[in-house]
DNA sequence: CTGTTAGCGCATTCAT
DNA sequence: ATGAATGCGCTAACAG
């Protein structure tokens, strides 16, 4: 071990910094922090000894005097995911530019990761915390409720909470499916599947029954349901349970849902994807059916990428405003922080169909 | 307001905690921090008083007077990449398996991030940091060996830097490049472009010239670029300075640069990309082109995903162990922050070529 | 086994 | 304008 004889200590102090400039603790600590009055000639020495001893404010110690740590706590669903990759880079951007640093905490759609998330922001005394919740019903919002009540502002981005009167940060989930079945059904499409996620071991029967495990779901996927049964009813189409897939939307389910799709007697010609890992998993299914799009079955799907745009043929997406999703959300949030009244509502930015080459008439 | 009248205290204290439950705050803390030794009653009313307070203990305060965090702190070059958020996910992974917590700061590739993140990182008292630098130069690291001399462990994750002696989890880069380019050439091909990304303005004419500049890039790229040497010479191919792209890897560049090989007088007839935006730009330049793969050239590149399954035909790319990389990376920071000697070396994983269909013989 | 006391590093009255 | 004295919430000797 090099360098540690007896040189300096490896991490000053604010006293250590005041004695080697000859002056009060309370003058070091003055113009280290920035606050009240020091004339300038003490202040000189003590930046030339502060500079000298390579001294750096302890944040926890500050922290722990004034209450505040300038920082935001960030709860994602899934880092992994480009989507949340984007909207974390928003939060990012806007609150550095603040003067805010965030930590972020990863649940990967685990409820109980994600309790265990908020209270690691808590115990670290975070000044606030946005979260992207994968809590669907009223008892699964307690850990959020618990922090509003201990005081910490909260905003939640991507999925609103129905239960949690609090400001969301969202897009307009329905209006962006709608659209999209709109588009497949304009192209001349009647049998149009819809990759969803319900936690329910089979797909409800009828529309209602749907509907109600709708609110009992992810908010994004009950408003993208809504949106695809929107765009139905408009056309008069009828709701075919066969044409909606149930669990958890990994790739591997996927695949195997859409072969089962594929398989119906009456078989479906397009298909709308809520999810990146649908699409993959959907372009799986049709090459294994032999199948090509958009020829024997049109395609969109939600969350645009680079991949998205060089398939051949390049795939008709919905793009979210990711980057603006998280800016927004930490300005939201920085704002509260920053003695706003919280406004508590749902802050709706728009999305955008990007119109590429996955969508044609049926083959008929 | 509701909920704040004269209720408790929004976050009590271990000393009120004490209070409510009629014993001394040294018992209340050592039944909460979990040390020493508490009579079995009075544990059970410490721990009645502070489920009723609910009460939760301030790491911060904690971490003020043991000193340690139990935080790791982690920074990456860009968590919007599907490699890093991967990393990331090993290393949350098993730090939390372990009791620690992470924070996460993305640099986007910029030094000066860095720099300020190792500073956050170092203010906020983190146990240990894991970086995947953007530093090349010895100049560039003054930063991390600051950390490493102030005490703070430190390993470096998917790239090493050569004028910093400290643990690094790796992978084998050289060997990796060398084997695809070894598969291209042992499918007949001998004009091999090559998708780097050093800064200067122009590739160096000469493989001196060129090697030197490698290692005044990302130790990475300089890995790859000797890899496809090593390839080239084992084959006796002539290195043709045209066939090497220059400039940051972004998409744009990547199309122009591409387009400008593939219209050489005596055209490549191969391609191999270090970064998964490279494939996507590349793909652009070949359909803009009016060209496919792998008939008239053949693709490999860096870092699977399940879009280079799906894609018609499926691309063969490099795969890396990205959650073993941030898992490895985060036991060896873990064993040194445990009291542990660091062994100061490069730790070394393999990578694995997985053959699809985007490898054909030239078209000739 | 339990309670008292003294810091951790900083911000912040309060006198001077 | 400056310095001495307190407190933030917790851990850790230390005594009892």
């Amino acid at each position: 071990m090099p360098s540690d004889r007896d040189e300096m200590p490896a991490r000053p102090t604010i006293s250590e910094v005041a004695a080697e400039a000859g002056v009060g603790r309370a003058t070091a600590a003055r113009t280290l922090g920035g606050y009240g009055y020091v004339s300038p000639e003490m202040r000189e020495r003590v930046l030339a000894a502060a500079d000298k001893l390579g001294y750096r404010a302890n944040a926890l110690a500050r922290s722990m005097s004034t209450g505040v740590s300038h920082t935001l706590g960030v709860i994602l669903a899934d880092i992994g995911n480009p989507f949340f990759a984007g909207v974390m880079r928003g939060i990012s951007d806007t609150s550095r530019a603040r003067g805010f640093d965030t930590i972020v905490l990863s649940t990967y759609e685990d409820l109980d990761e994600e309790i265990a998330a908020v209270n690691v922001l808590i115990d670290k005394r975070v000044d606030g915390v946005i979260v992207a919740s994968t809590a669907v019903g009223p008892g699964e919002v307690a850990h959020i409720r618990a922090a509003v009540d201990r005081g910490v502002p909260v905003v939640l981005v991507d999925r609103a909470v129905a239960s949690l009167d609090l400001d969301a940060v969202v897009i307009d989930n329905r209006d962006a499916a709608r659209e999209a079945v709109e588009t497949l059904i304009a192209a001349g499409h009647r049998r149009i599947g819809f990759v969803w996620g319900p936690p329910a071991a089979q797909v409800p029967a009828t529309r209602r029954e749907l509907l109600a495990e709708a609110s009992r779901n992810l908010w994004t996927d009950g408003e993208r349901l809504r949106g695809y049964l929107d765009a139905l009813d408009d056309a008069r189409i009828p709701f075919d349970p066969d044409l909606v897939m149930v669990g958890r939307k990994t790739e591997e389910r996927v695949t195997q849902e859409v072969a089962r799709m594929l398989a119906l007697p009456d078989r479906m010609t397009a298909l709308f994807c809520t999810e990146t890992e649908a699409v993959t998993g959907a372009l799986r299914a049709l090459r294994a059916a032999g199948l090509a799009y958009p020829h024997d079955v049109a395609l969109i799907g939600f969350d645009d990428s680079a991949w998205a745009a060089v398939m051949d043929p390049p795939l008709t997406m919905i793009e979210q405003p990711v980057h603006r999703l998280g800016a927004k959300a930490a300005e939201v949030l920085l704002d509260t922080i920053g003695g706003a009244e919280p406004r508590r509502e749902m802050h709706t930015l728009r999305s955008r169909l990007v119109m590429r080459s996955s969508v044609a008439p049926p083959a008929s």
